[in-house]
DNA sequence: GGAATATATGAGTCTATAAGCATATAGTCA
DNA sequence: TGACTATATGCTTATAGACTCATATATTCC
C-alpha cells in the first residue's frame, strides 16, 4: 500500500517529464484519442501510450473507450492548475536571471 | 541553452521524489540550514545536501549563507500553491478510490 | 472468418537518479 | 596555526526511466 507521500511524487513524477508535459498541453482544449496525440507531440505511439498509461496509474489522466479509440482527458482540474503556476514560475525564473545579468 | 519544456520539467522533477517533498514540507515555516533540515527528515547530510542543490539549481530554493550555516528557502510562493493543489489531488484520488469501492 | 485500424506490451539498450561512505572545502574561534 | 563545525563533492552501486523495434491484443467492417 503506497502511503501519502509516495501518491504525491507520482502525481508530480507524472507531470515532470517533456513527453508528458507536450500532452498535458495538447489535452487542455478536451479530449483526445492516442492517433491524435502522438502526431501532435511527435512522439512514437508505442512511447506515447506507455507515456499515457503511466500518468492514468498516477491519477493525472482518465480515459474513456469508444470503438476502437481511446479518449484520454486530464482528470483533475487542479493538474491544469498546476501547470499553469509553473509555467508563471518559469517566467519569473526568466526575468529574475535577466535582472541579474542587467545588474551585473 | 535550455527551452521552456525543460525548464518546466527540472521544476516539476525537483519537486517529485519523496526526500525533496519532506524537505519542502519542512521548509514551510519558513528558511531552515541543512544541520536543520536532515535531522528533521531522516536522511543524511550528505543525501540532504544534494537535493537542496538540485532544487536551487531547478529555481525551487534560495539560500542565504550565515558564518558556517547555509539557510534554505522556498524561492516561489507558487512552489507551496503546487505541493497545495497536489495534495488535494490526492485526496480526491483517495476517496474517489473509496467511493468506487462502495460502489462495488 | 479475414483485413484493417487503434492501442498496448515484451524485450533490449542507454541514461539518469538516489543513496551511502569517505573525504574535501570553508568558515569560526581559541 | 590548529581544532571544530557545517556543507559539499567524488566515487561506487543499485534501481528506475525513456526510448525503439517488433509483436500482441482488441475492435470494426467487409
Amino acid at each position: 500500500m503506497k502511503d501519502l507521500l509516495e501518491l504525491r511524487s507520482d502525481i508530480l513524477k507524472a507531470l515532470a517529464q517533456p513527453t508528458r508535459i507536450k500532452i498535458l498541453d495538447f489535452l487542455r482544449d478536451g479530449e483526445r484519442c492516442v492517433c491524435e496525440i502522438f502526431p501532435a507531440i511527435g512522439e512514437e505511439q508505442s512511447n506515447t501510450s506507455r507515456h499515457l498509461n503511466m500518468m492514468m496509474d498516477a491519477g493525472v489522466l482518465s480515459r474513456r473507450k469508444e470503438g476502437l479509440k481511446i479518449y484520454y482527458t486530464i482528470k483533475h482540474p487542479e493538474i491544469l492548475q498546476v501547470v499553469d503556476l509553473v509555467n508563471l514560475i518559469v517566467e519569473e525564473e526568466i526575468t529574475g536571471r535577466h535582472k541579474l545579468l542587467k545588474a551585473v
